[in-house]
RNA sequence: GGCGUCAUGGUGUAAUUGGUUAACACGCCGCCCUCUCAAGGCGGAGAGUUCGGGUUCGAUCCCCGAUGACGCUACCA
C-alpha cells in the first residue's frame, strides 16, 4: 500500500494526439472531485510519448477544455517527453534486477513471427527468443551498435491479481501476458514503462481511469512488484458509447468537449451531465416514487462524489438529456454570469446588440426560462437584443398571413401612440379593448403583434415584451406591421 | 482467435443488497394552465430485469452455461 498517511494523490494523463474527448473529460472531472472530495492532490499530466501523433495545439485543446468544465489542477502539467531519463533509469534497473531484458528482433521479424502465429493459429505473442540470450552477451552486442528494445520478463505460470475500486477483484493468468516492450529501439518508453514510472514518482495513490485499461492493469501490476513498489489503488471508470453502443467516436457526431461548448452548452450542464454518466451519489436513500435530484452544481458534486458510486457497465452519451440539463442550468444562472457565454454567441454570429447594459439584462432575465441552448440568444432571440433581426416566415404565415389582421397591428400602433402610459397592464387593457371594438378575438391581435415585434411566432408574454422593448420600438415595429408580408415575400 | 469486463423500459440510473404493483430522471403521448412556446401541474404508454438452467418457500440480486456488447491482445496511449 502507497503512504495512505498522507493525502490522497491522483491525475489526469491525457495523451495530446487528440482534443479532449468526452471519455476523457469524464475522468478528469472523477479525478477531480476525488481529489476535491478528500482534500487530496491533483496532478495534470500529459503523455506525449508518441512524438508523431502529439501536437503542442492538442496540448492547448485539452487544457482548454478541462479550464471550460471547471477543473483545475494542483501540480503540473508535466510532460513525459521531458522525462525520458527516468524511464530509461527504470528500465535500466529492470535489465539489472533481471526483471527485463534486452531483444534484437526488428519489426519485420516480429511481424513475420506473428503471421505464422495466426496462420497457426497459435496466439500472437512474442516467441520471447531474446529471453535465453545471455544478458552480458546483450550488452555486448547493444554496445557495439545493435539497435535493441527493452522487454520485460512476464513471469511464466501463475497469475497477478488486483482489487479494482469500482470492478472488485480482477485476476489474469501470467500466461495471456507477452513480453512486452518497456523500451524503444529509439531509448522513448513505451506506455506501461512511462505510466508506473511516472505513477510511481508522483506519488499517486489512487488510480482513476478508463476501463479500457483494465486489461493492462496487471502488466502494470506486474511492474510494480518487480520495482518493489506498493501498488496504487486502481478504479476503472467504465467507457462511454455512442447511442448506437460503440464506442464513441467522429462517426456519432460531436465527441470533443469543445465541440460541445461551440453547440451553445453551458459548461455547468455539461459537467453536471458527466458526472451523473456511471455514476451516482449513494447514501441519498429515496423512498420509492420519490423524485431523484440530478441538478448538482460543482460545489454539491464535490462533496457527493465517491468511487463506490460509479457503475461498472458502458454508458450511452444521450444527447437529449445533455439538453435538458443545459435549459436547466441556463435558468439557473444569473444574467450577469450568462452574458460572457452569449457574447461569444454573439460575436462568433456576428450581431451587435444595441442597447444599454440594463436592457440587455432585462431581455436576458426575461429570455432564459424560454432557453433550451445559447444559439437561441444569437438567432431566435434578436429581436429582443437590436432592430437587426428577421422574420420567421413560418410564423408570419401563421399569424400575419391576413392583410386585415396586419393593417389592424399598424392602427393598433397608432393607438398606443396616443396613449400616454405605459406598462404591461396598460398594454394589454388597451389591445382587449381594441379587439372588442374591431370585433376580432384578442388572441389574434396578440399572436401577430407577437410576430410582429419579435420576428418569432414563441416567445414570452407578449405584454411582458412590450414593457422590455419599450414604447418606442414597440410603435415602431408595429407601424412597419402592415408591410411585413410583402418584405417576407421579397427576396 | 485468445483473454477480460459488463448486461434492469429507447437512454441514464434506483431497488434497504434474496421478499416492492421493479422506482426516478430524460425522451415520447395526452390533459390542465394560456396570448404562442417552453417551464410547471396532472395523467399515460413503455422493462418483468438478455436467454436457459440451477440453489431457495421465494430470485433483478447467489451459482453454472449460452448469447450479445464493449475492452485488451503494437517499438499507440
Amino acid at each position: 500500500m502507497p503512504d495512505f498517511s498522507s493525502k490522497p494523490r491522483v491525475r489526469f494523463a491525457p495523451s495530446p494526439t487528440g482534443y479532449l474527448h468526452v471519455g476523457g473529460a469524464r475522468t478528469a472531472l472523477f479525478n477531480w472531485l476525488f481529489a476535491r472530495h478528500t482534500g487530496g492532490v491533483f496532478i495534470l499530466r500529459i503523455e506525449d510519448t508518441d512524438f508523431e501523433r502529439s501536437s503542442e495545439e492538442m496540448v492547448q485543446g485539452i487544457l482548454d477544455g478541462m479550464r471550460w468544465i471547471g477543473l483545475d489542477w494542483d501540480e503540473g502539467p508535466f510532460f513525459q517527453s521531458q522525462r525520458l531519463t527516468q524511464y530509461q533509469a527504470a528500465a535500466d534497473t529492470l535489465l539489472k534486477s533481471g526483471h527485463a531484458y534486452r531483444c534484437f528482433c526488428t519489426k519485420e521479424q516480429l511481424e513475420e513471427k506473428r503471421r505464422q502465429a495466426e496462420s497457426s493459429s497459435r496466439p500472437p505473442m512474442y516467441d520471447r527468443s531474446c529471453r535465453s540470450i545471455d544478458p552480458a552477451r546483450a550488452a555486448e552486442r547493444q554496445q557495439a551498435g545493435e539497435p535493441c528494445v527493452i522487454r520485460f520478463a512476464v513471469p511464466q505460470g501463475g497469475s497477478t491479481a488486483f482489487d479494482d475500486a469500482v470492478f472488485g477483484r480482477v485476476e489474469f493468468s501470467n500466461d495471456e501476458l507477452e513480453d512486452f516492450v518497456l523500451l524503444r529501439s529509439g531509448g522513448v518508453p513505451t506506455y506501461h514503462l512511462s505510466v508506473v514510472t511516472d505513477d510511481l514518482e508522483m506519488r499517486l495513490t489512487h488510480i482513476i481511469r478508463g476501463a479500457d485499461h483494465l486489461s493492462n492493469t496487471p502488466k502494470q501490476v506486474l511492474l510494480y512488484n518487480a520495482l518493489g513498489r506498493p501498488l496504487p489503488i486502481f478504479a476503472h471508470v467504465p467507457l462511454i458509447l455512442g447511442p448506437d453502443k460503440s464506442r464513441l467516436s467522429k462517426r456519432h457526431g460531436a465527441t470533443s468537449v469543445t465541440a460541445y461548448r461551440e453547440l451553445g452548452i453551458v459548461p455547468e450542464a455539461f459537467r453536471n451531465f458527466l458526472a451523473l454518466l456511471g455514476w451516482t451519489p449513494r447514501g441519498a436513500a429515496r423512498q420509492p416514487g420519490e423524485p431523484e435530484r440530478e441538478i448538482f452544481d460543482s460545489q454539491e458534486l464535490i462533496d457527493l462524489f465517491s468511487l463506490d458510486g460509479i457503475a461498472r457497465s458502458n454508458a450511452v452519451f444521450d444527447v437529449d438529456k445533455l439538453a435538458w440539463f443545459n435549459l436547466e442550468w441556463i435558468r439557473r444562472y444569473t444574467p450577469e454570469k450568462l452574458l460572457p457565454f452569449i457574447q461569444e454567441e454573439w460575436s462568433k454570429a456576428g450581431f451587435h446588440p444595441d442597447g444599454d447594459m440594463q436592457e440587455i439584462y432585462a431581455a436576458i432575465a426575461l429570455l432564459q426560462p424560454r432557453a433550451r441552448n445559447l444559439k437561441d440568444f444569437a438567432g431566435a432571440f434578436r429581436a429582443y437584443f437590436s432592430d437587426q433581426y428577421e422574420y420567421d416566415s413560418a410564423a408570419v404565415a401563421k399569424y400575419l398571413k391576413d392583410a386585415v389582421v396586419r393593417s389592424l397591428l399598424t392602427e393598433l400602433g397608432r393607438r398606443y401612440a396616443e396613449q400616454s402610459a405605459w406598462s404591461e397592464a396598460s398594454s394589454e387593457s388597451l389591445l382587449r379593448a381594441f379587439a372588442e371594438e374591431k370585433g376580432v378575438k384578442a388572441g389574434v391581435l396578440i399572436n401577430g403583434a407577437r410576430v410582429a415585434l419579435t420576428g418569432q411566432a414563441v416567445a414570452p408574454s407578449l405584454f411582458a415584451v412590450m414593457a422590455l422593448l419599450g414604447r418606442k420600438r414597440v410603435l415602431a415595429r408595429l407601424s412597419a406591421a402592415e408591410h411585413i408580408a410583402a418584405v417576407e415575400s421579397m427576396p
